[in-house]
DNA sequence: GTGGTCTAGACCACC
DNA sequence: GTGGTCTAGACCACA
């Protein structure tokens, strides 16, 4: 798996399982590769992937469970949705409508450069 | 003046900077604050300021005359626009189709809301 | 069965057997669930019901006879008794005094909770 | 410093933070030790401390400063004190109370233990 | 086998 | 100097 510089790596494998999850590839309620399968999957130290999953099993995404394995929790789809979007909306929305309009950039051109 | 905690303060002070280069608050060819004023408003080590207007200076946006003062160069605001909408289109654009799509907002939802 | 993520899943059901055992559900001397029953019942592997059970024979609560089943001990009941008035008080009694200092809980607001 | 063996150490390097700020010997608002200088006081990696950090960090009652140091927030003693607060009456007092009907001990006996 | 913690040591961006 | 991330390798309790 290639990793972008300018993020941390466990967050990129956040983002990675939160896809999976969305797509459902992996589906609530089931068990998901151990911190070990992952870590050897993608190539990466399971400190890593150790890390990642924690991070997941706070936003109640996942849980672990100790000698036995790890698991989508049952209303991960919409959490990460929902984390997602308020992200989206809070972060992001407003740093896009300040660069359009300091670019001069209106909804009809936006609406070209989408559809490319 | 407060930081956003996910990006490093130099490069939001960069921002910053350039928004009152656009916005004309800083007009093209006139003298700045120096390093130590804008330090001093800001509430950030003066090192940090230099970095940003090294930076700065290395993208042709202002220029330091050293015992003088640092200035704002000519094309400075066609300079920034550009700059930015090349960030926009190759970077930014892409990751927001993305997250739009995995969120299932399409263009007339996204319309509504940069219309708010 | 819920299980308290901070504590083993063994020592839990410890508790839950001594439990039994204090309220007279599990009469001294009588025979108790196999080790498959009670893993079957509680939802747990049989290896971890198994953990319970050895540490409970070693404790001298119940005795395990070999192709016949698992019994409660004669004096199970007192020794248990014995057993947690021990611990409560060596371990955790000094922290329950200790925090409620930090929080400034005295003797009569703890009573008030009690009552509750 | 001395460890409990059966508490991960990084927690009880957060019980002790919560300690130093609680008696105000780190005060609201100062900067506190170094994730090195924290490190080798206590004689631990720093990795260790760094994970205290960032969980006191995430209960808000520590925030850290990249270059700069490590500081207490503002509300951290009352953020303590709620936070404990609701662990004791949430999870302790419930088992203290079923404990105590278990052993017969009563609330004048405990008066009494408690006050030696 | 699994998760969970810890150490040692390294590198980076940032101030 | 500071925080922040990552690797490598180890040990433990648990199922």
């Amino acid at each position: 798996m290639e990793f972008n510089k300018n993020k941390s790596i466990y967050l990129q494998i956040v983002d990675f399982i939160n896809e999976k999850i969305l797509t459902g590839e992996f589906p609530e309620g089931a068990k998901i590769m151990s911190v070990r399968e992952m870590a050897g999957m993608i190539g990466v130290n399971p400190n890593t992937v150790m890390r990642s999953y924690t991070y997941l099993q706070e936003e109640d995404i996942i849980y672990l469970k100790r000698g036995i394995g790890v698991f989508v929790s049952i209303h991960a789809s919409a959490k990460i949705k929902k984390n997602l979007k308020k992200a989206f909306l809070k972060n992001e929305l407003p740093a896009i409508i300040k660069k359009m309009k300091m670019l001069n950039i209106d909804i009809d051109e936006l609406n070209k450069l989408l559809n490319k």
